[in-house]
DNA sequence: TTGTGACTTCTAGTCCGTT
DNA sequence: AAACGGACTAGAAGTCACA
């Protein structure tokens, strides 16, 4: 009654570790330290540390202020790695 | 020093365009109202108009709640139109 | 059925550190 | 360079009354 039959099961969750992984790995490809990341996307290292780390639930200017930083589309920093 | 040169520039604001236009074209297709929408999403019914309407910096994992309730990948709420 | 402003609660996000 | 902690402030979550 609510679901697309070929739509996989997708556990709760999975978003942020989507963002995390590719957040870590555009940063990582560019040579950037948490901190520059930081300075680009105009948010605290601390926080980019805690987004890489699955441990806060980012809003969604935020996310925007990630990919502009990096330099990628919004819907690039949460598609799977194996898509990316 | 920063971005890729061949990134097109994309002006902020734009995530919360892309996520409530597709919201609201997902939503319209399986022909859903706001209500049953924040229902299979656990959301309130105005939390998710807020969405639609752009009001709100809704959170990752209320994106990820949304898109489950859609049957769709985070990372399709937020592509272009054009692309979807 | 949806839009909207206002409100309280709770956490996102900052800033100071130390390891 | 990055993980981690504490204390703080800005702002998202969640709800409601009403248009």
């Amino acid at each position: 009654m609510s679901r697309p039959p070929h739509s996989p099961p997708t556990a709760v969750g999975q978003a942020r570790d989507l963002l995390a992984l590719n957040v870590i790995r555009l940063r990582g490809e560019r040579g950037w330290s948490q901190e520059a990341l930081a300075f680009e996307a105009g948010l605290h290292r601390t926080f980019v540390a805690h987004v890489e780390r699955r441990a806060r639930n980012i809003s969604l200017d935020n996310i925007e202020h990630l990919a502009q930083a990096l330099g990628v589309r919004v819907d690039q920093l949460l598609k799977p790695l194996s898509e990316a």
